[in-house]
RNA sequence: GCCCGGAUGGUGAAAUUGGUAGACACAGGAGACUUAAAAUCUCCAGCUCAUUGCGAGCGUGCCGGUUCGAGUCCGGCUCCGGGCACCA
């Protein structure tokens, strides 16, 4: 073999080699386990960037473990290739989105080959191709035969002076990002899906999700928000806008009777009545419009008020409660209104601290007194006061009680409600596949027939920036059913809906008789392994939970959950900051490739840091990777080049041969649950560093230690070949084995290389270390004791003190614990 | 604002179940090889003090607690990051 590492000539061999074996094309067989790993898909934005570079890194690590565990491993690729970029690219540029995305497609495949990741291309898919989002479009007409989809106002952001609609990523300060116009919100009819219908299951279902990290499924719990609480009414002496009373939702109906008054969304038909005939009213609603729909802005707005002069009236007390329209207060969820607490809610406190609006205290604290609100609301749960009959109930017969008075009056009752609102779907943009549906003459509409699917997007089109081409193409929209001409709907889908099916298409994306071969399907689902970043935690990752529950209930698959086991990455960044285009911080993986090689690029993304965390980028680290790989090459040439090696002996071996040996069975079983159990990458590598340096270090002089440093060679080159597999694809030849290490047995572990005769213990004083010792490794609690209290330097610190307690851990240490 | 994470040497990190803090690397220092440089190899290395050697004190963002023993568990903060439903 070749002395010196060429990593170029090199990998270009074993990716023809590859390709010219179809090395990773996969196809269903029984008879052996199957393993579905997947990476998320990238959108194709134009060029790979480090994100992916790990992101891929990470699942063509465990795709290859996987193979050389035996399993038939699916690992295939695709492409996210409708949303907003394209369009924005499409103006800049003066060219169709789809000509963009289709290049784009074309150059980041390339870069992904030259990577080297073990992907099966013939599954690969883009989702703008109508081949694949037809199917789309035919499940949602299915969806809404089976009423899980409806039609509601909905509220988004509109820039007043390009008349066009906004991404919340394009509001910027509150003013539209090219205009600079101050963004307004506007209630426009959207298509929805009734994900709320699925809540519960998907709530339970994360219980079961033991190989998802806990954070995402806290994430996604929290997200759904189940609650229990109460529903109950404030009635109204006359009617508004023909509403008689004014619907609220509390967890807290124990602290009723500190209602001090009623908050209503701008949006509320109540509000909206009101200002009719109050032009203040009318003022502050409008100024309240003057907003993006975003929560995260709405929740930081200042908090601002105004009191109509209508009061309702308590539902046990009779009170009349003033009410109040606030801008905090969001009709999109729940009703609308809320009941103010001010005395136990902080919101409700910081407000009427603001409008110096009266609060009353109807919890106690600990020491039974009612709370003192005079800093903060008190929040916690308290026996009841200034409650009437409820005095002195504490929280749960509370609420019992008082929902049970309501219930009496018809006033209330109670309920579970969720936070997670319906999935709108509708997207006012071009680049997306074309909401299937006909809007009928008389208002109505209906979905577009199967047999006339897909409802297709025009590609060769021009983009102005502000209307879709689909509303402003008169033809397009016109659509002939039943010799009667209906209007298309011109909206398209989220790219959400794309992305929460493809991992499904990818079992059989060649299948043109539905949207699944269910018997491909149910052979590779569920994926086994998903790999993907952690900002996909909530939206992308629950709406592909409920899209499987949905295909399920269609008949396509028969499992329940869409992924066994989940991954998410951290971010990749330089100079502490993430790598973006707008920092100018960003490394070109292509330039990297070119310069070290694509196995330097993989060790060193693998190397810096455990997958989950983020990744500092550092230029010398990834020269400490490439050196790392031309000194394995070397130890291999040059042990190859010293000759023929005899049969190992493991039972003749002592000194180094024999602590060498043992050394490489310990790496086995570390690298081998680095891999499988504990997914962290970086210390594997560091375990076969370990290994590769003490294997430096045998005597080549001596014919054991060469044999020992043979079977190192041969078990550090597998351990190394998931990271690196086309130097170890060459290096598993040059040491005499059969043409392909992808499908090469993992190594196993001889438990009998792994015995030791003794251990090195700590001694502690008062769990300070004073001293190490080497024990015979059997040694007994009694012995390492006394062995401890002999030690010279532990001595010193016992000097004139009284032993009080001795603490032995077998194998670990020895802690003396003197007064 | 709300939900979820993170913080360890000069740097990236390791320490898996509460048991030797800093494995493995990077950068650095010293030496070997070389006419020289590069490459490569060997050794040193948390900080401070001591130094002839044995060593000692301090140290995992900050403050406090539990424990024989805390990077790890608990309470309270600070800063940084992810998500917040139309970026993907």
């Amino acid at each position: 073999m070749d002395q010196d590492y060429d990593p170029q000539t090199l990998e270009q061999a074993a990716r023809a080699y590859w390709d010219e074996q179809q090395s990773f094309a996969a196809t269903e067989d029984h008879s052996r386990e199957k393993f579905y790993c997947l990476a998320m898909f990238p959108y194709p934005s134009g060029r790979l960037h480090m994100g992916h570079v790990r992101n891929y890194t990470i699942s063509d690590v465990i795709a290859r473990y996987q193979r050389m565990q035996g399993r038939n491993v699916l690992h295939p690729m695709g492409w996210d290739a409708f949303g907003l970029p394209a369009e924005n690219a499409a103006i800049a540029n003066r060219t169709a989105p789809a000509a963009w995305t289709y290049s784009n497609i074309d150059y980041m495949r390339e870069q992904l080959k030259a990577l080297g990741f073990s992907f099966d291309w013939n599954r690969e898919l883009a989702t703008c191709r109508p081949e694949y989002y037809r199917w789309e479009q035919w499940f949602f007409t299915r969806l809404y035969e089976k009423g899980l989809v409806y039609r509601k106002m909905a509220t988004v952001n509109w820039d007043p002076v390009d008349q066009t609609v906004l991404a919340n990523e394009q509001v910027i300060d509150g003013r539209g990002w090219r205009s600079g116009a101050l963004v307004e919100r506007r209630e426009i009819p959207q298509w929805f899906l009734r994900i709320t219908a699925y809540a519960d299951e998907l709530l339970k279902g994360l219980d079961d999700l033991d190989g998802w990290p806990e954070q995402v499924r806290t994430m996604q719990r929290n997200w759904i928000g189940k609650s229990r609480g109460v529903e109950l009414a404030f009635t109204l002496d006359t009617p508004v806008a023909g509403e008689e009373r004014i619907e609220v939702y509390t967890t807290r109906p124990d602290t009723l009777f500190g209602v001090t008054y009623l908050s209503l969304a701008p949006e509320h038909p109540v509000s909206q009545a009101l200002a009719a005939d109050n032009p203040a009213l009318a003022a502050f609603i409008e100024a309240c419009r003057k907003s993006g729909v975003s929560e995260a802005e709405t929740a930081q707005a200042e908090k601002r008020g105004m009191d109509t002069g209508l009061t309702a009236r308590h539902p046990l007390t009779g009170e009349e409660i003033p009410v109040w329209v606030a801008n905090y207060v969001l009709m999109d969820y729940g009703s609308g209104a809320v009941m103010a607490v001010p005395a136990h809610d902080q919101r409700d406190w910081e407000f009427a601290e603001r409008y110096d609006l009266p609060m009353t205290v109807v919890i106690c604290d600990d020491s039974g007194k009612p709370a003192d609100i005079s800093e903060a609301a008190f929040t916690e749960h308290g026996a009841l006061t200034n409650s009437g009959d409820f005095d002195g109930l504490p929280f749960e017969a509370a609420f019992d009680a008082i929902a049970a008075a309501l219930a009496g009056r018809d006033a209330g009752r109670v309920t579970t409600q969720y936070r997670l609102r319906d999935w709108g779907v509708s997207r006012q943009r071009y680049w997306g596949a074309p909401i299937p549906m006909l809007n009928l003459p008389d208002g109505g509409e209906i979905p577009i027939p199967a047999e006339r699917l897909p409802a297709l997007l025009p590609e060769d089109v021009v983009l102005d920036g502000v209307t879709s081409p689909l509303k402003a193409d008169t033809e397009w929209r016109k659509f002939e059913l039943d010799r009667q001409v209906v209007e298309r709907e011109t909206d398209t889908f989220d790219t959400f809906m794309e992305s929460s099916w493809y991992y499904a298409r990818f079992t059989c994306p060649d299948y043109e008789a539905g949207m699944l071969d269910s018997e491909r399907a149910n052979y590779w689902l569920p994926v086994d392994q998903y790999v993907g970043g952690i900002e996909h935690a909530i939206l992308h990752l629950l709406y592909a939970r409920f899209f499987h529950k949905l295909m399920r209930d269609e008949g396509l698959v028969d499992s329940d959950e869409p992924f066994t086991r989940l991954l998410t990455q951290g971010m990749v960044l330089k100079d502490g900051a993430k790598m973006s285009k707008s920092k100018g911080n960003t490394v070109d993986p292509t330039a990297l490739i070119e310069r070290y090689g694509a196995d330097t690029v993989r060790l060193f993304s693998m190397f810096a840091a455990p997958p989950d965390q983020s990744l500092e980028w550092s230029d010398s680290a990834v020269e400490g990777a490439h050196r790392f790989l031309k000194r394995l090459w070397r130890m291999v040439a040059e042990h190859v080049a010293s000759g023929a090696v005899p049969a190992l002996e493991p039972a003749t071996l002592d000194g180094a041969a024999r602590d060498g040996r043992r050394k490489i069975h310990e790496t086995i079983a570390k690298v081998s649950d680095d891999y499988g159990r504990r997914q962290t990458f970086n210390t594997a590598i560091a375990a076969v560093m370990e290994l590769c340096n003490e294997l430096g270090r045998l005597d080549p002089a001596d014919a054991q230690a060469r044999a020992v440093l043979r079977e190192g060679l041969d078990v550090a080159v597998r351990l190394l070949c998931p990271v690196v597999p086309h130097a170890c694809h060459h290096l598993w030849r040059a040491l005499g084995h059969g043409d392909d290490i992808t499908w090469a047995p993992w190594p196993g572990v001889d438990e009998s290389a792994l015995v030791r005769d003794s251990i090195e213990m700590v001694v502690q004083v008062n769990g300070k270390v004073r001293a190490k010792m080497v024990v015979p490794a059997d040694i007994g609690k009694a012995d390492a004791e006394a062995e401890a209290l002999a030690q010279p330097n532990a001595q010193r610190f016992l000097e004139g003190k009284t032993v009080r307690k001795v603490i032995v851990v077998p194998g670990r240490l020895v802690n003396i614990v003197v007064s």
